[in-house]
DNA sequence: GCATATTCAGATCAATCAAGTAGGAATTTA
DNA sequence: TAAATTCCTACTTGATTGATCTGAATATGC
């Protein structure tokens, strides 16, 4: 359920690499981090059409960040290689559930959306890019607070 | 990434219905749930062997659950039906990055996975068979790493 | 200009996994 | 003893992932 393809694996990291490097080539970049490169050509070509990197064609072209990686959210990145996050179907607006009274674990499944978007929109690229980087608030959060769907 | 097999989805949705039916074969659940019932039949069989289900073999069989619904957590059906929660390979423990210089993207994806491991182990089977759960906590918590535009 | 280094676009392919099926054996009870 | 159940093992099928292949289009340096 939470395995992260390796497709937004290596986009992560050829991120994480161009914020050093101001600019570099697919082919540079693919060697350096080892990662297969037609298909991280294809990667950052979905990168590019999702607004978070300019490419400069030509001899001496590559890529570079469309943004200060200060601006860059991590869930934008994951939304560029995955699309939208929508865990269960019924989830869908305008979607219903077949199942019989109501659909409970229907919220229970929103929650869950909720907070995965929350930690993904918590997080830019270029704390990701920092040594010092911290990950998660340690789960002091247990509230049960509003619902609103 | 975020999309759940409907295998869990199964799961649970027939976890909540026997908490009202104290006990029920497999075939009726199956019926009113509209889940096939040869594939739940092989999730039960997961279920029980995670400890979460009794089955009561032969005629008047059926399954039941093996605690109260208060003390199930949803950490332990969604591990039951999918196993451990690792987003990447290199968060094994004993696992290592095979990428260059120490694998910033590392503590990344283990604090999602915190995230997620928090809201699945706050939420019991009970809160969710109840027509009154409430999701997920509103994302007021932005502690750790906000940078923001 | 011309060779070269790049991005770009499309089809294709193999391996894996999710989802569901099938058949029947073992077990208990009415 | 027959029916209703859990249990076990294997299979099929379709979608998805993870790539590869081929070949353009485009800009640069010489």
């Amino acid at each position: 359920m939470f395995q992260v393809p390796t497709k937004t694996q290596y986009a992560i990291r050829a991120l994480v690499h161009l914020v050093r490097t101001k600019s570099a080539s697919v082919a540079s970049i693919a060697e350096a981090e080892h990662i297969p490169f037609k298909y991280l050509e294809a990667i950052f070509g979905q990168l590019k059409s999702a607004g978070l990197l300019i490419a400069d064609r030509g001899r001496s072209g590559g890529y570079r960040l469309a943004r200060a990686p200060e601006l860059i959210l991590m869930s934008e990145v994951v939304k560029a290689t995955e699309g939208d996050i929508t865990p269960v179907g019924c989830l869908d607006d305008a979607g219903f559930c077949i199942v019989s009274e109501a659909c409970l674990p229907r919220r229970f499944w929103f929650g869950l959306k909720r907070t995965v978007d929350a930690y993904l929109e918590s997080v830019t690229l270029a704390e990701i890019a920092e040594p010092g980087f911290l990950p998660a608030p340690d789960p002091s959060q247990k509230e049960s607070a509003a619902a609103k769907d």
